[in-house]
DNA sequence: TCTAGATGGTCTGAATTTGAATCATTCTGA
DNA sequence: TCAGAATGATTCAAATTCAGACCATCTAGA
């Protein structure tokens, strides 16, 4: 704790830059694909795998921004791009008329479809098949605590 | 190999949900600091980190964009609102007409020493600090990997 | 010496993101 | 029951990002 302030340890430095390149890097290339296959950006798609593994297959705004971790106010954007595509829709919700329905359509569910196995060859491609198992162990569990401490601050 | 479009394993998938909301979380942490105590967005400061590790403060913009990881048009703007505050100027190039000197200045040094502390601090509050030894040397080595493979390709 | 193609940077207009303000509804406690 | 705080969502303007067009300069090969 006392070096708070100094430079990292080369190993530090080292684990600290390669976690920010290949971050960048592999969100490059995913949404590459993503883009090429099916037209939506990265976040449009993280929106409809969370409808899609959602009760109902649908979730409050508030609920999904959280679960996709994008501000309220992207969110809104986004839904609305997407409900434009025909692959989600909007509906009032009964028991607090606050709140709003995002709802994935046949559409939004076959556009999904259309692009998921894409996304896993390229997410296999870019980061499985080049870690070991234990290192694929290792990363679950320390990058799944780093995230773990972070949401709840 | 033959699994390419098939769901992730367990393992495989919680490593790869792990990777992307650290990700995710730790430049969100990283960026509110270095707006906070420089108004400064994370690519700016990355800018400002590696022309101050460059021999003579100064970079060639094209250079600089590959080092930074981001397109030349966003690089241009950037750099231009670096030169709007003062903390970096513009020269041209004498060797080579078409290009441009991004060259930190007394200012833009300072700036940087003044918000580098902070960014050290947070990478090791939210990341180094919550790691052990040997998930550090792990994380380096594996994901410095998986860096390395996209880069060249 | 030309010329076609590469390279380095900027510019432009459209798309996206941000953050604050706003609005309606729901909750809380006196 | 009612005022004030909290919550859910959208809106707006400003800032940023993107992709491609564009311009100038350099390089290589005929």
């Amino acid at each position: 704790m006392s070096d708070a302030g100094e430079p990292l340890e080369p190993r530090e430095l080292r684990a600290w830059m390669a976690f920010l390149a290949a971050a960048h890097l592999v969100d490059q290339e995913v949404e590459r694909q993503l883009k090429r296959d099916g037209g939506l950006s990265h976040p449009e798609f993280e929106v409809l795998v969370k409808l899609h593994g959602a009760a109902g297959g649908r979730m409050r705004m508030s609920d999904l921004a959280r679960e996709v971790m994008v501000s309220k106010s992207r969110l809104t954007y986004q839904v609305t791009q997407l409900e434009r595509a025909g692959l989600v829709k909007r509906t009032g919700c009964e028991s607090d008329r606050r709140s709003v329905w995002a709802e994935l359509t046949g559409e939004g569910a076959a556009a999904l479809a259309g692009v998921r196995p894409g996304h896993r060859r390229v997410v296999r491609e870019v980061l499985i098949e080049v870690l070991t198992p234990e290192e694929i162990e290792v990363l679950g569990d320390a990058l799944g605590r780093v995230a773990d401490r972070l949401r709840d601050r």
